[in-house]
DNA sequence: GAGCACATGTAATTTGTTACATGATTCC
DNA sequence: GGAATCATGTAACAAATTACATGTGCTC
């Protein structure tokens, strides 16, 4: 079907042909399903979204057709057998790179040994605060709005994805609460 | 003291000035007690620690001086006044951009949908099992083998920072658990 | 008609990792 | 004597973000 060389597919392409199947058809719908739902612990951005979806496309893992809004261009893109295919083989797939973690918040947990005790408490109470802010904003994702192409299919792992990270900030929240009372002592 | 414009400090930088502070003296004695504390959640590697030490001496809140063993060359670092006041100012600070997370194996959950019923299942034992591993190997910071200057201070929140780590890790690896039994029934 | 969401891309810049280069010291 | 660790740096490369560039359609 294509004499591209093999093509080595990253997460990037992953979360690509995943927003695709759950019903997401041009790039920006893409790049708006993924910032209500994926970007917490992936975030991406259109400049990757689009090259992504043209390299797919190369390597007939998904198809375009024109979709036209009046004078308003726009791409429609379609898994093909394929693609499902390589979706499904990285879902069974063991390797897994350990996750990469990058907060500025614990770094300065790390270092509060500097400071005097009346500052390391504010600095838990504003860290516990900032958890509180977090769990109010996670975003619902917003299943509903990108599964038109899921006939019956019952979709609950978005809905758990999104659960596991309020439970996360909740046991934070906690965590800091008795270490800011054990510590006020 | 020095006629270079102003210094922008990122987290980098106060990576090495805590640590510094913490009494490692070496760029190469920064990078190993950053593997064996802070790599989890601040990943660096000696290709920054080099030149951000080079940075901050030029802009005096490190000063240098030759600290060879024998015919191999080393530099002992220390904090300057303006250096240690960087560092409290930083970690008084609010100002706290929020904690970036890629874990594919995350995106692999997110997606898990569309596998049939059985995958999902080893899915979610693979994923517990790994987080069992990551939490088994959580290095503990080894505090005193870089706390020479400090006096007298009890430092306790490198401690606290890996026990919050194996807690959260449990914590997952419970909900995993409890997620596979109920989609095992 | 103003402002925002929809829509697609490329270019420039930033940030960070891995590889390269070189050598000394210590431990088995 | 060989391997691992100590020690310092630079260069090449990779990945990702932000900025740039452009325009349509919908809603208040």
């Amino acid at each position: 079907m294509t004499s591209e060389p093999p093509i080595k597919l990253k997460p990037i392409s992953y979360l690509v042909l995943g927003m695709l199947r759950l019903g997401a058809k041009s790039g920006y719908a893409i790049k708006k399903a993924a910032d209500a739902s994926t970007a917490s612990f992936w975030p991406t951005s259109l400049a990757q979204v689009y090259p992504e979806l043209a390299r797919l496309e190369r390597h007939s893992l998904v198809t375009r057709r024109d979709d036209r809004r009046g004078a308003r261009e726009r791409s429609a893109y379609e898994l093909t057998e394929a693609g499902e295919a390589a979706l499904l083989a990285w879902l069974r797939s063991p390797v897994d790179t350990p996750p990469q973690i990058r907060s500025e918040s614990l770094l300065r947990f790390f270092f509060a040994n500097a400071l005097p005790k009346d500052d390391q408490l504010a600095l838990l109470r504003r860290m516990r605060e900032r958890v509180a802010d977090r769990k109010t904003h996670i975003y619902n994702p917003d299943v509903p709005a990108v599964t038109t192409a899921l006939k019956g299919e019952e979709v609950r792992f978005p809905q758990l994805t999104a659960d596991y990270a309020v439970s996360l900030l909740a046991f934070t929240e906690r965590w800091l609460a008795e270490l800011e009372a054990e510590l006020g002592e």
